[in-house]
DNA sequence: TACATAACCGAATCAGTTTCGGTTTAACCG
DNA sequence: CGGTTAAACCGAAACTGATTCGGTTATGTA
């Protein structure tokens, strides 16, 4: 078949259909891709730049999904949280979307977006300028590698090399994506208090 | 030729050799690899199990080199620094092989001693038992993270983009290692700030 | 009504990895 | 010491996926 009446590809629908596709575990194909949409392998060429364009694609359709309207008002740390939280569960909603990612594509106007939200909300609580770009560079840092977390199987935590103190504790930890849940938040609990301590008094 | 009278290959060869190509940049390929050791593709099979192996034995190469010895005395928060500091530095030393490793293979044992190695550090800190697992969970993400961003190029940070806030800061920001050193010393002095503030106050 | 071109296809090509069926020789064992 | 085993290697073939190429058809436009 040649030229059907109503085309059937485009960017978006390539996107999504990868995004479910790699949902499902596997690595990302072309061939099972084009099968589930019907559609031959070359014809995906036509839409999209090859294997790199597809993850492309699955992340045009992710972010205006998850970044979509931005939150004003509030409190800086409110703010922080919230925008943190929706960077955060855009990819552990995805992770096998966001393993392609960590190697191939990086589209600078969502990190600007992402940056520029967190320097007004730092800005506001009263951190010196100075400290302004390295300390959002933490916060991306620490989302960036708590979304990977999501990605490493359970089985990692092994009873049987815990010490003294861990031993005890393995046991009644969460695992999967509560797990994960509590590692953020705490995370970043942790990074909050840390940049209110630095406000309070800016040592050093 | 044929078994040669002492042998060319081990994991361990193989394992510095495929270090130093993945220094140099390039995607890590067999063929390269082979042509480096002089050696063929298929003899490498006899050693390592295909281009996951090599993978494996990479990390088997450099994490010895790295996290040798434990060091001992010196308080909790001096302890942690060091800790964090080597896993950071074997990472950051070595992005490319840190690539590889995302996606594919964890050496449980390197976790667990690491991760008990924390452990001691901040039951000796104070911190309840409870919340032990989960922090030393956030070190670690922050940790990986922080690496990762080696791998990013610096371009991503775009002065056309950038907000009242942001657009005068981009200028002096540092770039390359200096910027990433900066962001990994930052990001573990505000979390071990957080973690200093929740041992004081217990909140919720 | 022509015609340019968008949307599609199958087949060929290409790049990498993995497997297979050897050959040679060090090392071990009777 | 002679014979056997198997470790270390090799080239070539098979396999897996991505990419390119040369069409065909139908739609929208001049």
């Amino acid at each position: 078949m040649a030229r059907p009446k109503t085309a059937r590809l485009s960017r978006e629908i390539i996107g999504r259909a990868a995004i479910e596709l790699a949902e499902s575990g596997r690595e990302l194909q072309l061939v099972p891709l084009a099968k589930k949409l019907g559609v031959s392998v070359s014809s995906l060429y036509h839409h999209v730049d090859g294997r790199d364009g597809v993850i492309r694609a699955m992340r045009e359709v992710l972010v205006p999904r998850y970044l979509a309207d931005v939150p004003h008002g509030s409190g800086w740390e409110q703010r922080i949280r919230l925008e943190v939280e929706r960077t955060w569960r855009m990819y552990a909603d995805h992770p096998r979307v966001l393993q392609y990612m960590v190697t191939s594509v990086i589209d600078e106007p969502d990190v600007m977006r992402f940056y520029n939200a967190l320097a007004d909300a730092l800005a506001e609580a009263g951190l010196p300028a100075s400290e302004l770009l390295t300390t959002i560079e933490v916060i991306d840092a620490f989302t960036f590698g708590a979304a990977l977390d999501t990605l490493s199987p359970d089985t990692i935590l092994d009873a049987s090399s815990a010490g003294d103190v861990l031993s005890g504790l393995l046991a009644d930890h969460p695992s999967g994506a509560e797990r994960n849940r509590r590692l953020f938040d705490r995370g970043l609990d942790l990074l909050l208090a840390g940049i209110s301590a630095r406000v309070a008094s800016p040592t050093r």
